[in-house]
RNA sequence: GUGCCUGUAGCUCAGUCGGAUAGAGCGUUUCCCUCCGAAGGAAAAGGUCGUGCGUUCGAAUCGCAUCAGGCACACCA
């Protein structure tokens, strides 16, 4: 990368100048004290390094520090220039063609970054109940998930997505229960669900088993004709593992539909079969830190951080929600992986402290579960929030994703902080303009294929009518693109500065962003980029009678396209569309 | 009450490890298509970085306090 080049350069001469006893009373220099920023004034430079810090030690002025550095450094083409304790740096002619050249050898692997040490990570996300559709919450965990699968397998690691199935528990047994009302219902019946609050909690009173009923009535008419259409006389378990079935079908049509691919669906109710739970609390017992209190048994997660002890079986004899989760974790640690990533609601975050306890308690390292938190989302509609109640008026994912699109829904729920809470504004999402960030930067590439579409194409002169030779022959333009050399960038480099130095950005991009589990700084990457090349679109024709010149830009244009496809379609998961 | 997240332009948000004059988009105002996609571009206006104290040569950034909003504090899952 441009910027580590300019600090080598800079670390190596500063070294030089220290052993030539040039900066004062400094005697060493530790790698990574100095920092590559951004000048705040573009006119100063591509980047800057300030010496400040090095003043204290050395006991002369920054000015007089950067200058000594600024002497001994390497040149090459490139400028530096030093301003009160800053060194900035222009890169020169050699790097800015190099990097597009660079575009034209990786092509789609611009900006994987090398000698990166491959992690086996298993990525855990959404792990929603199978007791109805996805809420809009779900969905900002899909696209989240999904992205960051595709940017740390970018960036070298080896990634394993996996769903966890909460299809164990009390839950299910109320969607048996919801589901018997519906058959019911559709039977015939005058029966509805209780009103009473309390009472209610224990159905899932949303209308989407009214279809799941009228399937279970097409596909078991003998069953029904032998109970005399008695529903209460059909065991809970068939209607419940129907109902499961049928929204776990659903879910994982939705997530088809939305680009999310798991390479596993991991059932808690095959966690408890296996035997693995109780091993699990067997394994507690004999940890030592486990105790039993009024009839239950508890886990002295205490120890270990957490603010209060946790139980891990019931009075009743069954086991909580916890000492299966408990099991899983230690489970996916036994399958061997260096690294579990876990994306969690807010909403979770007491829980954090709780598992990596039971981590720790039964002696793995707690540090390689790795959580990250997730915000919620709001939905706005017409300029007003629409607080997310739990089941009532719930917008689901399908819809959102039928009302504004996939494209939308996924990019709209990956561009902000995983730290804030996200409005998503469906007005807006819908708008085809430039209030739309994605259409931004999809039309941005749009325009970049329309354009590399225009110089092989024919073309008509509406006045006379005659048809005007295609400005580059397709031979010249796949020339063009297989053997391009840094050179031919040559006639353009200096009015695309700009632009050649966000496209250089991606590398450190792709860096921060795997490194910080953070992907809505690609968003923000790719609408900079998109800016970019919309500003040096306007202001420099591509198409031109200049031929070197042409081939230049056209050279430009397809970096862009290359940059912004690599970045929608294989880290966000976004269509990059050649026509819109 | 305790813990976590957030507070930056009218709105939605960036701001990297503490550094140069505080950064975008939308909205507002002005300008730019005989010509590659104007779904675009150029420019202007717009700020007590919630508030106070502290650390530092230097704070939106670090610490403490405080105010406001969100989330969570189960022998539910």
């Amino acid at each position: 990368m441009i910027k580590d080049y300019f600090l080598e350069n800079i670390e190596k001469s500063l070294k030089h100048a220290i052993s030539e006893g040039k900066v004062g009373q400094l005697s060493e220099y530790k790698d990574g004290t100095l920092v590559v920023e951004r000048p705040k004034n573009a006119d100063f430079g591509d980047y800057a390094v300030n010496v400040s810090s090095l003043a204290r030690f050395a006991r002369i002025s920054p000015v007089q520090i950067a200058n000594a550095i600024v002497e001994n450094v390497e040149q090459d083409d490139n400028e530096y220039s030093v301003i009160g304790g800053f060194i900035n740096f222009k890169a020169g002619k050699k790097l800015l063609t190099n990097l597009i050249e660079e575009i034209f050898k990786k092509n789609k692997n611009f900006g994987k970054p090398e000698n990166v040490e491959c992690e086996k990570i298993l990525l855990e996300y959404i792990s929603a109940n199978p007791t109805g559709p996805f809420h809009i919450g779900h969905g900002r965990w899909a696209a989240m998930g999904s992205a960051l699968a595709n940017l740390l397998k970018f960036y070298g690691h080896d990634v394993y997505q996996e769903f966890y199935i909460n299809d164990a528990g009390s839950q299910i047994q109320k969607l048996g229960n919801s589901l018997a009302i519906r058959i019911r219902q559709q039977l015939g019946e005058n029966i509805d669900f209780p009103t009473d609050e309390a009472e209610r909690k224990n159905y899932y009173p949303g209308d989407y088993l009214i279809p799941v009923a009228k399937k279970f009535i097409e596909d078991n008419i003998e069953l029904l004709t032998r109970v005399h259409n008695d529903v209460s006389q059909i065991d809970v378990q068939l209607l419940s593992d129907f109902a499961k079935e049928e929204m776990e079908s659903l879910q994982m049509a939705l997530l088809e539909n939305f680009r999310v691919h798991f390479d596993n669906f991991y059932s808690e109710l095959t966690l408890h079969k296996s035997g693995k739970v109780d091993e699990c609390v067997n394994k507690l017992k004999a940890s030592g830190k486990i105790y039993e209190k009024d009839g239950a048994v508890w886990f002295k997660s205490s120890d270990y951080g957490d603010d209060q002890d946790r139980v891990i079986k019931k009075a009743d004899g069954s086991n909580t929600y916890l000492t299966a989760d408990i099991a899983y974790h230690i489970d996916k640690l036994e399958r061997g992986f260096d690294r579990l990533i876990n994306i969690w609601g807010a909403d979770h975050h007491g829980y954090v402290a709780r598992v990596k306890a039971s981590i720790e308690a039964l002696g793995y390292d707690p540090s390689k579960l790795e959580i990250l938190l997730g915000q919620l989302v709001n939905l706005v509609i017409n300029g007003e929030e629409v607080r997310m109640g739990k089941r009532k008026n719930m917008v689901t994912l399908d819809d959102l994703i039928e009302e504004v699109g996939v494209d939308a829904t996924r990019f709209w729920m990956q561009m902000r902080s995983i730290d804030t809470t996200l409005d998503f504004d469906i007005e807006l999402a819908k708008t085809n303009s430039d209030e739309n960030p994605v259409f931004y930067v999809q039309y941005a590439h749009a325009r970049a294929c329309s354009i590399l579409r225009n110089v092989i194409s024919e073309k008509l002169n509406t006045e006379t009518g005659e048809k005007q030779p295609a400005p580059l022959s397709q031979d010249e333009f796949e020339k063009l693109i297989t053997n391009f050399h840094a050179d031919m960038l040559l006639p353009t480099v200096d009015t695309a500065r700009k632009l050649i130095l966000k496209l250089e950005e991606y590398k450190s991009v792709i860096k921060t962003s795997a490194q910080t589990r953070q992907v809505y700084t690609i968003c923000r990457y790719v609408q900079e980029l998109a800016s970019e090349f919309h500003s040096f679109y306007n202001a420099n024709r591509v198409i031109n009678d200049d031929k070197d010149l042409m081939k230049a830009r056209l050279a430009l244009v397809w970096s862009v396209k290359t940059v912004l496809r690599n970045a929608l379609e294989d880290i966000l998961g976004v269509t990059a569309p050649e026509r819109m």
